[in-house]
DNA sequence: TAACTTTATAAAGTTATATTATAAAGTATA
DNA sequence: TATACTTTATAATATAACTTTATAAAGTTA
């Protein structure tokens, strides 16, 4: 599958100008053909055949009139809620949520799926495609409504293809859950790492609906990041730029399952808070959790009602996982694949380059599909020189 | 000056195609007619024509035919040398760094000149026009063929106006220098950040060409870092992002002039270098650099050619100095605005969110113009099912 | 030498936006 | 209440940029 840029002609300049006007009705709920003009810098005609087009693809509804400025009273244009919808699934470890939303943002289903723990990605698959079905079937919503279906997975994600690289919670390697449920539902399919979903959300809908960099840590079975910069998803080359689920908090602690010792993950994860309570009261510690039946099946949810009665022992649990993950935080690395070092360290590169070497490569993260490359500049005192040049060149290059 | 942006017409669109057309031959050096409706997806006719244009406007040339694939030769076409320049500057302490480019990236004059060290942004401001006013003067350079003059700077830019916010190594504070530039001389004037502006050389001529994600690190009287994310520069939302020079190496060390102990800067910097050089010789270290004259004006030159020549005390200086980078930049923060932290934490985020908030900032860059903000999601377990759903959206809103 | 390829351009057609003019529906004021 | 003026929306026409189709120019291959 070759993935050639668009072509730049009409149709491109339509649809980008399609897609202009729905976002800017999205941003601001409802907009006149006169507002949207003003806003595009098309127009008033341009504006209103657009408009048409939108009206009757019904992506958008006239949703009566505005106030008028001293004239005429402008026809309000929204977006039009329940004909295009997508749907969104995140895999956990167990358990698969489904939600049912509209180019609205509006949910109508949410939907919790019970799976086995050690499911293959074949199986996963299946469930989530037959249950993908029955929410469609009961609302009666066509195939060519549905603009796709989005999945969020604990693990990293391969940037190109979209294949599942790593999921440890899930036990899955090279999981390519995207041809198998092409296979089985003709609808766009979309993967996504589980942190950087929430993100998506969160710029989109959520608290960071104006904010363009920004990191959102999700706190679960493991610790992940998903990380915007520029109003971009950053991913980094191989797309775990915000696997910070392995940064070593403490190299005194336990042995992680990667190989370190003391990553996040095995020092603030829901399930490490889990388990260190059971071990704890096993142990004899004070706490209210002491009066519960079945010890091994102690969940988060316990811990946190106890810290919310006065349990000392519960808070504490809450506050040291808080503290690593603060930790980390403030430590959050760029993750770039390369490290370019330059001006006058060029001069004696050769002398230090292999202890510079040596010292990252002990400090920095170190999660196995990471690649770093340090290099030093070949150009020198000049380099910026140069770069200053280059910014009146970028326009005129389309960069 | 509302910069609104650009109108979806037909001239956006040829623009575009020009504009990447362009960086289609700079980065292959030679292209066919045939090779660019190929690459593009454009129709051959659509490509002459853009071509057309192109060489009228002097901006590519037909350099000769190429190799015949079994057909009509190919006339092959490159970028035009010496027709449209660009001036790239440096502002050093005590020292202006001038260079004049074409759009081939060829570099056609290198000049320096000195500064008074305390000198104002407009006194720099007029030495830097006088200069550029010199150089096109004897090469003839019409005004009409400078792309722009693009100026490097050791500080923080303001990342909507392009002022100058601080340079401490300058002495400035809130510097207008486009402005003033932009009185005396017409033609764009663009500022950057001088390890940003390497950061551009190195993406576009250096060693990260086909880069995307990368930080450069320019070691020189302070250190700083620019940053490229997704293939474009990031700045963060003040501009500060590649502010490294005050992260903090060593708890115990020296007093910063950020009010800090023991910044990068203060451990690592070329200046620093020096001055621990010249204070342990006064204190009578064995070294090559016993018989140097005038001892207070030793500069890094010194150290680099003693230890190069074998003398432990200047290797030591030079490999401290590289020990403190390398921790730092094992430690490059993303530099968000915000943090979000999301899924089970916020159900017991108002249980530890200030003991969260108060680690974080603690141990966080404390770089003067850094706000950071901390927030609990609004929407907890959902919010990735959520983001996964918004997925197979952006396409639709252009996002 | 004939058939086929590749490259480049010309002529005619399509599409999307711009311009200009006009209609529709409101406000402000004498 | 009538008139002038505004704002909003659309119709008719013009313009710009790309596509399609056809053709010419300049090669290679059997």
């Amino acid at each position: 599958m070759q993935l050639r840029k668009k072509t730049g002609n009409n149709q491109l300049l339509k649809e980008m100008n399609k897609a202009r006007i729905l976002e800017l009705i999205r941003q601001n709920t409802a907009l006149s053909r006169a507002d949207i003009a003003e806003l595009t810098g098309l127009s008033a005609t341009a504006a209103g055949t657009i408009t048409s087009c939108l009206l009757t693809d019904e992506y958008i509804y006239e949703s009566g009139s505005g106030e008028s400025k001293g004239g005429r009273r402008p026809v309000m244009l929204q977006l039009k809620p329940q004909v295009f919808y997508s749907v969104g699934v995140d895999i956990e470890i167990g358990l698969i949520r489904l939600v049912l939303m509209d180019v609205t943002g509006q949910i109508y289903c949410n939907k919790e799926i019970k799976t086995c723990k050690n499911a293959s990605y074949i199986e996963i698959s299946e469930k989530i495609v037959v249950c993908v079905k029955e929410i469609l079937a009961s609302r009666e919503i066509q195939l060519n409504k549905v603009l796709g279906l989005g999945i969020s997975v604990p693990g990293v994600i391969d940037v190109k293809t979209g294949r599942v690289v790593l999921a440890p919670n899930l036990e899955w390697e090279d999981a390519e859950i995207i041809s198998v449920i092409k296979e089985q539902i003709s609808i766009p399919v979309y993967i996504e790492n589980e942190a950087m979903a929430s993100a998506i959300y969160e710029h989109w809908l959520g608290v960071c609906m104006n904010i363009d960099n920004f990191v959102c840590i999700n706190i679960t079975s493991g610790i992940g990041a998903g990380i915007f910069t520029n109003g971009k998803p950053f991913k980094g080359n191989d797309g775990s730029a915000g696997e910070i689920g392995h940064i070593v908090v403490d190299e005194n602690g336990p042995k992680c399952g990667c190989g370190n010792y003391g990553c996040l993950e095995t020092l603030a994860s829901i399930e490490y808070m889990e388990q260190t309570a059971i071990k704890m009261i096993k142990q004899g510690a004070a706490t209210m959790l002491n009066n519960i039946e079945y010890l091994e099946e102690l969940s988060i949810n316990d811990i946190i009602s106890a810290a919310q009665k006065g349990d000392d022992f519960s808070k504490n649990i809450l506050l040291q996982s808080t503290r690593f993950i603060a930790i980390a935080v403030s430590n959050i690395v760029n993750n770039p694949s390369t490290i370019v070092l330059g001006k006058e360290f060029t001069k004696y590169s050769d002398l230090v380059m292999s202890h510079f070497i040596e010292i990252v490569m002990k400090k920095s993260l170190k999660y196995p599909t990471k690649r770093l490359q340090i290099l030093s500049s070949t150009e020198g005192l000049q380099s910026s020189a140069i770069g200053a040049a280059i910014i009146p060149l970028k326009k005129l290059f389309g960069r």
